[in-house]
DNA sequence: TAGTGGTCTAGACCACACG
DNA sequence: GTGTGGTCTAGACCACTAT
């Protein structure tokens, strides 16, 4: 790559043209500079996307991505490297790398990080309660970046962890994208939520961020949750977020903290 | 390194002589098998333990690393790379690697997730309340891997946001490590609590976990919080830990939120 | 034995900060 | 300009997995 001599300014960015970085010395003066690793990070983000390379699949080797994309394998292992860390891809030594999936990990508690009090992990089972189809109110479209009245598809179930009602969830997702799902289909699919969503609609879901508080139970969900009306509950609002940052489920979770806490490590 | 003649095997760890890593083959068969850089990352933590290099100070350039531990400076670079990510040094372009700190930094929020309603992240005043000593109760001595009837700080506190009050705090601490640790010490001291005990106590908070619940509000807590009894609070069990994972922190705090919520991110 | 990711090296050059 | 971290390359070898 040193000797290109196609030596001019890369004012990044136009070089990720799908199928080699066009001109792509190591790096060029500019306002806006992006490292090459950085732009074959988001070729490989647009491969995952479009789906050319599905979750729980292998990807090319490192140096057949290097020879693909032009770069020396170094550059290639540092942008997979950063999608490791943000769990989009698993690396496997001797194995190759692979597209991370919610249906194997155990990336369950990824996603729910409710502890027993002595510290263990407990399985859950759902209870689903209702699958609906209607239109967003202006505040979860707003959330779900929609257009109000928009359609969106509502779920409400219950978690039981070893046969205690723990976690009602209100579950809201785009319509447009979540079509089919019937409450029929939920009770069918088993395993976890985001592995069906991955599986059956292709929207795989990459972080999410939670706003947590406490608050008074409620009549109704009280009585679903077989507390006293004004039990404290945690309160646990999600949005979470699929490749490129778009937003694709919002979930209003009510957590009983009798026996069980929600972890989280500050680091 | 590859042309070392004193090339037999290199049953890791023994290479770690304080002064530059000793039979250091890039590697070798053997079954606890450790990397290079990472004993690198050990000679470092262990520099910035004992004082060598002090929070907010500069450490040595990479090629001056590279030359004292007698290895390259790509291999330095990633030990390095492992620190920052684990927030114990922060890389400045330009300038060079510095000890992470307290003090400077929006180290803040860092440790405390409590923002405003609107997302804002509001500052807040700190209005102390007691500071003892005491011996420490079975279950504090266990968490902070004391003996039972051990010398313990408890210190509480109000945080206020806005003016309003929001957050009550209990924090023990280990007696032998505080010595000296008073209530006007402490009033005297502008910042955060943190900051103070890397600046005064030479020990700083590098991870902390978390246990939060929904709780009820006790008389004697509501009244401090100026909440009803019974009111529902966010319940906070932290246990902070310094180089090596040792525990120097237990706090339990209860949290107001109404207007402000707990921020929490999964990825 | 072959293929994959993981480690280590050495050298070149770029971007950034500061005198 | 000089020094720092940041990027990129090329090549060697190690560790792990499968065949």
């Amino acid at each position: 790559m040193n000797s290109n001599p196609a030596n001019t300014t890369n004012p990044n960015g136009s070089g990720a043209t799908g199928e080699g970085v066009s001109a792509a010395v190591p790096a060029a003066a500019s306002p806006t500079f992006s490292p090459l690793y950085q732009q074959i990070k988001g070729l490989i983000t647009q491969s995952l996307e479009s789906g050319e390379w599905k979750p729980g699949e292998i990807i090319p080797s490192e140096v057949e991505l290097a020879a693909r994309y032009k770069v020396s394998q170094g550059t290639v292992r540092k942008a997979i490297d950063e999608l490791a860390a943000d769990n989009l891809l698993v690396r496997r030594q001797g194995k190759g790398t692979f597209v991370a999936t919610h249906n194997e990990d155990r990336a369950q508690f990824r996603f729910l990080r409710l502890l027993a009090d002595d510290g263990a992990e407990h399985p859950h089972v759902s209870r689903l309660l209702e699958c609906r189809r209607l239109r967003a109110s202006a505040d979860i479209a707003r959330q779900l970046d929609l257009k109000p009245a928009d359609p969106v598809v509502l779920i409400k179930r219950l978690l039981q962890f070893d046969g205690e009602v723990t976690v009602l969830d209100e579950i809201w997702l785009p319509g447009a994208v979540f079509r089919g799902l019937t409450l029929e289909r939920l009770s069918e699919y088993k395993g976890p939520l985001y592995a069906m969503f991955e599986t059956e609609f292709g929207t795989r879901m990459i972080r999410a961020t939670e706003k947590i508080r406490a608050v008074a139970a409620e009549p109704t969900v009280a009585d679903l949750l077989r507390v006293p009306a004004g039990f404290p509950l945690l309160s646990v609002e999600r949005v979470s977020y699929t490749y490129g940052d778009r937003p694709v489920e919002v979930r209003r979770g009510w957590y009983v903290t009798t026996g069980y806490y929600y972890q989280n490590d500050l680091s």
